[in-house]
DNA sequence: GGTTAAATCAAGCGATCGTTATACTCGGCG
DNA sequence: CGCCGAGTATAACGATCGCTTGATTTAACC
């Protein structure tokens, strides 16, 4: 594969990457990718195989950078000993809300994209991101639950997956326009960064006691 | 209006509610609701104008039955003084979580659109959600920051919104598939009732310590 | 230069999309 | 009875959907 094709395939995967997480999947014509990217419809059939198929695609790639960087981070992590939970929440958090940071305008399209994948109707695609993401995500789940010895794995779990929606709906925005005005929101209007109020937020899900058992 | 009339009408307006919530606003087509609710196609723009004319009465269909309960719930907690804060996440949690108890099937459609629309893409619907139980949350809202007088009203608002999110994530099953398995999860595969487990992790967002300044 | 395979293009396939114009049915009212 | 308006059904509009085909370009190799 020649350079000038990998180009097409990345602008291909550029345009998917921020229309899907703009406008979601169901919402993004094949059309519309191909003219933000300056394509011809059928070079996605022969560089994808399908619509789905450039969805995994962008996936795939999507996660790739995020999954690196916290898997980095995780290692940095343990080498100072057993991570906290705090420590724990701050790295996951980090790498998925710094994206834009870390990566200027991509990284935004990058988050909005993980964010909107997960709230998307059918499970195949939450699936495929969970088996991408699965080894990283194994990782933090293990350590969380090392970190909290007092919560049985089942309670982390759910918590842990908790955490995971509360930064995807964080990532896309979904949250900005949601309590009505008037009710403190004027104050913090110019929202400067909200990573750490989702660490304390997310935090506190963590250091929560357990709930009751209740009999089902 | 005949008493048929209104039949049609309550027969898309179901129709719609289940179909949207499944599926997504755009990966719905008009069609499939005048299949599913036997329905002739011209119905819907008599009825409703358009297909968004259709989302929102759905969505104001669906939020009514909520917002009712959520303000009588209020009520009757603010009699017996200032309600503490699990107290207030518990009456909002269970309002949205125990639809199905409440209303049997209908309520899982209720309980998933609701939480589709969340995550839909555009942030019309979104505004017009917030507009339509703007008036419970805000209640909800000023308890909460009552209840939390260590915390700036900013912060609590932000948090309340990260409270919704989370309700919504669980009430369309979008977290359900998400942790990879062999960590706990199996534990709780016969998942009863996740309502006490939502109760407890939101309450700990609440309860957790401001986070510290960070300059923009 | 000729051959071949990778890569891109224009054009169009059938299906389905949201929407509309039009005709029909039917109960209430004069 | 004739009329009318609310409500339903038929049929189709143009646009766009995901996807395919067949020709054309490009570049590497003998």
């Amino acid at each position: 594969m020649g350079i000038d094709a990998a180009a097409t395939r990345n602008r291909i995967l550029d345009a998917a990457e921020r229309l899907f997480g703009e406008r979601g999947f169901a919402g993004t014509s094949l059309r519309a990718v191909t003219t933000t990217a300056r394509v011809n419809v059928a070079s996605i059939y022969y560089h994808f195989e399908s619509k789905e198929g450039l969805l995994r695609a962008v996936a795939r790639r999507a996660m790739a950078s995020v999954s690196e960087e916290r898997h980095r981070l995780l290692d940095e992590l343990c080498t100072r000993g057993d991570p906290g939970v705090e420590e724990l929440v701050r790295a996951f958090v980090v790498t998925g809300a710094d994206l834009v940071r870390r990566q200027g305008e991509r990284g935004e399209h990058v988050a909005r994209f993980i964010g909107r994948v997960l709230c998307e109707p059918g499970p195949e695609v939450r699936r495929l991101f969970a088996a991408e993401v699965g080894h990283v995500e194994g990782r933090y789940l293990d350590a969380l639950t090392k970190a909290l010895p007092g919560l049985p794995a089942g309670e982390v779990a759910f918590r842990y997956r908790t955490m995971v929606g509360v930064l995807a709906l964080h990532q896309m925005d979904a949250l900005a326009d949601l309590a009505p005005p008037g009710h403190g929101d004027d104050i913090w209007a110019g929202r400067g960064d909200d990573t750490e109020r989702l660490i304390a937020a997310l935090t506190g899900i963590f250091l929560a006691p357990q709930a009751p058992a209740v009999p089902s």
